[in-house]
DNA sequence: TATGAATGAGGGTTCATTCAT
DNA sequence: CATGAATGAACCCTCATTCAT
């Protein structure tokens, strides 16, 4: 890579972290590409010559945060040795629902306009190099368990939009319940849909 | 009611049909309220007369047309005759998924900016007199059970997020599945939360 | 007068004192018509019934208030019960600037587009039945002097605009000195002026 | 300097003499920014590169426009030769009264909301590199005097405030007394002000 | 590549004034 | 006389985008 390519790639970098800060402390609304360029001390037009407006930087940065998350919740879970596929989702699941609790800027951001459809391009399209593919992670966790699965898909989307939607209240509201008590109700929720999709 | 008073309100349904008809086929950020008034024929004062922002408009509409939504259903549900509390729940979540998918504008709509405490403020506080307390609708369906349930509150709001994020992406993206296919996922898993909450 | 009329009086008094406790608390440019009808009770309309525009309601106001004050500081002389000309002056000066000084919303309100023009006719010409004409008092006040003096109105009105200017300069901001500091300043040079005018 | 800091100084100069011109001519409140940039020649956004406001424009046009008229009068003395203190100060009433009875537009700006910490700034932080420090030229003027002088700045108060109030309402109304003849009186008040700050 | 001054359409909002009731 | 809903021109200000340098 040349000289002139590493300093493209760190102007980049610069505006997506600027954006990030920005997106997820004064929201996605509030912020103008001039604050943008002015924190990331670029000329505007410079802005244009990377992204084409505000919401391709921030599809890029959705895509990139969720990878991202996923990524360390699987790295965490290597660590920890768990063999049990439903011990696997569950530890995932508080995993991210403990990270998005303490960073809700980042909740905010990725949950608004967040649809499986942009979810799921997050997690099979890496956009950097260190983001691997979660969906391998995904059918690597199916195959190692010890019976199968009937439609694997349609139930992560399931157990997905359940845990995002209510974790979002939750954290967001502590509405109708907060965190700390919707964690049992979706634990045993979610145990049970894995159990249904079961091949008996 | 003076000639004068009924004048008022039907300006202001007026202000906010055309406003729903806005939101829901350009999107609110892209509806301005010179496009409201334009559309409704009223000098923009008079918007500012009824109305404290695009925000207010729509949290009202917000408010509104979830409660009419349910009240249809509950409707519908009294004229079917089901006696079963799961049966029920089931031909609500057909109900009010079929009329979204049938009105996606609409769907759109109610599920930007949509949460909890959003919507369950529209299913408990009656914006017009013909709107009626869905709290109320759900607390005698649970009475008229056959049995009792643990923590009837969390129930709804677990099956609700569900139902709403996962046709949420059906009906929109038709992603990962198709509505006519998660239909039958959905049934199975919300027949099983339910049973979940059953007091043994 | 007739209960009409009494009742038309109460309005516009009503109105005139609303109005200028908007003026002396937020300032003209700030206060609306809105503002002012809404704070007296009275609807939008009424306002056109009495008053022309909010600068005619203003001038009315800075004429009376001025008026006001001067026969205060008048009537507080007479009860003093001093005889030299010189020492009357001063104890109007000393009346009036105190008034100002404690308030100082009523400051701002008359010396904004306060003209000597505006001014005197505030002076000569009474609004109310209770206002008199303060020329009148100044005239006899120049008569009962001992001595003569040349171009009474020049020096008067050189007077008032040396302790008007330094006085509103000194209350509203302390600068370059304070009232208390520019006081001693001010009565020495009136006194001297007024000796300067003396006919010899 | 470069080709586009030149540009970009035109245009601010631009800006300020457009708004002097529309500020002198229709008054600040009637003035628009919208006014402002059409005459200018300029988009309305640009208004906002160089000025926060019309009220930031009007504060620099007070304190350029104000320091200029006394640094011409300094300028003018220093030609005259003159050099008795006393003569000096008569020197420079006499120019700015002229100067603003030439130019009632300039006069009636500067006076508006000018107060004295606002004036006293305008004369000791000059805007321009062709502005100097007033109260530097007074220092010295003051040094020079044959005597001593007991509290120069608050003798300058009074000077000032007497002739601005009082040259303002013959300038503008020709009341009580037209400016031909109110000089005169000045003259004589102002020197014997001095004489009254002399050290004996 | 990178700049940043300039643009100008369009946003939300206010408010003096009118007039049918 | 009194009302107050309705008006709509005018306001200030933002900001995504362009383009000459």
């Amino acid at each position: 890579m040349g000289k002139a390519d590493q300093n493209k790639k760190l102007k980049m970098e610069n505006l997506l972290n600027t954006s990030f800060e920005l997106f997820t402390s004064k929201g996605i609304n509030k912020t103008s590409i001039s604050d943008i360029v002015e924190k990331a001390g670029v000329a505007k037009g410079t802005f244009y010559l990377y992204f084409k407006d505000k919401y391709d930087i921030r599809n890029r940065l959705i895509a990139h945060k969720s990878s991202q998350l996923f990524m360390q919740a699987a790295d965490a879970l290597e660590k920890a040795g768990i063999q049990d596929f439903e011990d696997k989702i569950i530890f995932i699941m508080d995993y991210v629902l403990d990270e998005l609790s303490a960073n809700k800027g980042l909740l905010a951001f990725i949950y608004k306009d967040l649809s499986w459809a942009v979810f799921k391009r997050a997690l099979t399209t890496p956009m950097t190099d260190s983001d691997i593919d979660f969906s391998e992670v995904y059918n690597r966790m199916i195959e190692d368990a010890d019976y199968k699965l009937r439609d694997p898909e349609v139930m992560l989307f399931l157990i997905i939009e359940l845990i995002g939607s209510t974790g979002y209240s939750s954290i967001m509201y502590d509405d109708p319940v907060s965190l700390r008590d919707l964690k049992p109700h979706l634990e045993e929720t979610v145990r049970m849909i894995i159990r249904q999709y079961k091949e008996n």
